[in-house]
Parts: structure tokens; C-alpha cells; sequence
DNA sequence: CGGATACATTGACAATCTTCGATACGATAC
DNA sequence: GTATCGTATCGAAGATTGTCAATGTATCCG
């Protein structure tokens, strides 16, 4: 079974390499097809193909087919479970300096 | 230079690690000197002072010295920051279908 | 049907990241 | 002073990731 830290990871990840970033940005105007995130992007087809697998599997995209073509666009609840972990993982819930290394 | 989405993908690169992750869950119940971060993690020393450099230039955590010990706590501005930065990257500004792929 | 288009998958290679052991460094303890 | 403790840095090995070219798989067009 994968560990739970694992899949949040997988979530992060997601987030880690420029040239998905370019595509998040390029997906907050609106959905957009494959063809046109490549043309901005400098990059291979198969090279696309694999970012966006890795954006849609962490769930932060989501995938539409139309025919021919594939249309990509932000996974709203993606979205908001990706900024609930964060919030999480980063809430302090105690400020007591830590005194008892010693022990 | 440094690419702004570099610096981005920085900040997303301090959550992609397990033990990051565990590191991360101490940290929100308070400051936490070096040497329990290690007995918790049955990692090596210098794995953890890696681990603890990259969270600290992702400027999520912040590292206080005193004599011998480093103490290491939750970054809120730096918490802040990441918080808006993934909130902004995925943030859908507009909602119309791309239906102009052909053109 | 056959060819072209849009995208996914595979396999190889290079770059990056995680990890460790060894070593270095600063702060105590003696 | 020297020894020791807590941590950081260095260098190398192994794992993971990004990239491409080649190939596979639908879908559309004629």
C-alpha cells in the first residue's frame, strides 16, 4: 500500500518543474488544448504528454477528449485539496521553544 | 539570473520528500532541535542537515542556533508565502471552453 | 480502405536528488 | 590547551526525474 506521505508528495511534485508551472499559469486563463500549451512551451510532444500526466495523476488538472483533441484545465477540488494540505502540513499548533533537548 | 518560476519550484521542492513531510508534521507541534528530528527519522546525520538546508532556504522553516544546538521551527511568513504562491498558480481567472483550437 | 493528425507510451540517456561516510567546524567540557 | 559533542559540508553511489526519438493508438478526412 503506498503511505499516505507518499501520495502528498505526489501532490508537490506536481508543482516542482518550470515547465509545469508555465502550464498551471497558461490553465488559469481557461482550458486549454495540448496543441497550444506545446506551441508556448519549447518542448517535445511525448515531453508534454508527461508533465501532463503527472499534473492530472496528482490531481490538480483534469483531462476533457474531444475527438482528435485533449483539452486540459485546473481541477477545482484538485486545486483545494492541494492548498488544505499545505495549510495542514505548515499549521503550527503549538509555539513552546523546544528547552528539553538535553534530558 | 534566477527564473522566477525556478525559485517557485523551489518552494514546492521543500514538500516532495517523505521525510521532509515527517519533518514538517514535528515542526507543527513546535520547535524541535536537530537531535529528536533525527531519532524520529532513522536517517543519517548529514542526510538530515541536507534535508533541513533545503527547507530553510525554501524559507518554510527557520533555523535559531544556540551554543551547540540548532533549533528548527515552522516559518509563518514563509508558510504564508507558499500558501499564496499555490494559491495564485492555480487560480482560475477565466472559464471558457478552448473552443478556437483549430483556427 | 489509406493517409494524416493529435496524443500516449516506450526505451534510452542526461540531469537532478537522496543518501551515506568522511571530514571540517564551532561550541562546550575538562 | 585537548577532547568531545552537535551540526554542516564534501564527494561519491544509487535512485528518481526530465527529455527526446521512435513507436503505438485513436480519430478524422478523402
Amino acid at each position: 500500500m503506498e503511505n499516505e506521505n507518499t501520495k502528498h508528495a505526489k501532490v508537490f511534485k506536481a508543482f516542482c518543474d518550470e515547465n509545469r508551472l508555465v502550464i498551471l499559469q497558461m490553465l488559469c486563463t481557461g482550458e486549454k488544448c495540448a496543441c497550444k500549451l506545446q506551441d508556448a512551451l519549447s518542448i517535445g510532444q511525448s515531453t508534454l504528454s508527461h508533465h501532463m500526466k503527472i499534473l492530472c495523476e496528482a490531481g490538480i488538472v483534469n483531462a476533457r477528449k474531444e475527438g482528435k483533441w485533449t483539452y486540459y484545465s485546473i481541477h477545482r477540488e484538485g486545486r483545494g485539496m492541494a492548498i488544505n494540505l499545505l495549510t495542514q502540513l505548515t499549521e503550527v499548533t503549538s509555539d513552546e521553544p523546544d528547552f528539553d533537548c538535553l534530558e
